[in-house]
DNA sequence: AGCATTTCAGACTCTTTTATCTTAAAATAA
DNA sequence: TTATTTTAAGATAAAAGAGTCTGAAATGCT
């Protein structure tokens, strides 16, 4: 697995929240009741995700936590560095401590563009774009509810969205 | 970490064995001194990979491993497949069950695309393609040993051997 | 002020992965 | 046969990841 689960559901959890796009706090139960997360667990990485500025918290009734920023001015790629850090686009697909570029692995260069492909994935995504997906299509952002959507069209969406780069 | 230690170990005990290119067998004692492994950790995997003919083994003096067939004719992705599973490659980023075309994520085709581009560098390189570069520019394999190297020699291997395809 | 609500902080448990240790089994050579 | 070398197999231990629980701190409401 590339993304550990609690930053699975960091990323879960923000994206719920740009789906309502509402400047009102959202109770960590209520995001853990409609993504089927364990509450206390969710607690703790919404925790580091507020450490990090990426949301805002409240205690107290009318409490909760809210995104930090807009949510199109908040990337996929500064959640997975706040909860997973930094250390998965610049580590050696074999594990090795000090490969680069004076002491490669024999797959180093390869290695180093495809997770370069992906951390721009990360960076090229804001939370504002999944939550547009989500909200068209009724993608599913669960493991319970699912949500059967009209393939081709997404597919025109991916597309175009690709394109635009 | 994409791949786990197991994976890691596996497959860089096979690139060793491919490095050496000798028809005798080779002892699990020796690859992890060479590799500075734990014994027993790679006797376990090196099973893994016997059971599923990647190598062969024997037992008793002179005894040892040995790649089941020719260094050129063996591929990571076989290797990666044997000790970590073909999921990795199947599974959804968000880690959603059930993602996939007819009910995807807000990032199940990008993820798609990506992931099987990774598949392909696995499928791509062969254990000999591997032996070949770590002779040649003496490249590391092992934590331990630093094996600095002509940077710029091996970056034009690493592009024409990426134009071929 | 007192109470209910909600996040915060830390300790604790459970599970999986990683690693070690011990003994058995197989094969070889003397 | 017997000693030796080596993989096979299983039990156990340590570490990391995932998840739970409890009490404290902050806030709003009555």
């Amino acid at each position: 697995m590339l993304l550990s689960k609690s930053c699975l559901y960091g990323v879960r959890a923000a994206m719920y929240m740009a789906t309502l796009e509402q400047s009102e706090y959202v109770t960590i139960q209520q995001i853990s009741e409609k993504l089927n997360i364990s509450f206390h667990f969710l607690t703790k990485i919404l925790q580091t995700l507020t450490e990090n500025n990426i949301m805002v918290s409240y205690r107290g009734p009318k409490g909760g936590v809210a995104l930090a920023k807009p949510s199109k001015d908040i990337r996929l790629i500064e959640i997975v560095d706040a909860i997973d850090g930094t250390h998965i686009f610049s580590e050696c697909i074999f594990g090795l401590p000090g490969c680069g570029n004076m002491t490669p692995c024999p797959l180093h260069g390869e290695w180093e563009r495809e997770r370069e492909k992906i951390r721009r994935m990360f960076s090229d995504t804001t939370l504002a774009m999944l939550a547009d997906k989500i909200n068209v299509f009724n993608l599913r952002i669960s493991d319970t509810d699912s949500a059967p959507i009209n393939a081709k069209l997404l597919k025109s969406l991916t597309i175009t969205h690709r394109k635009r780069k």
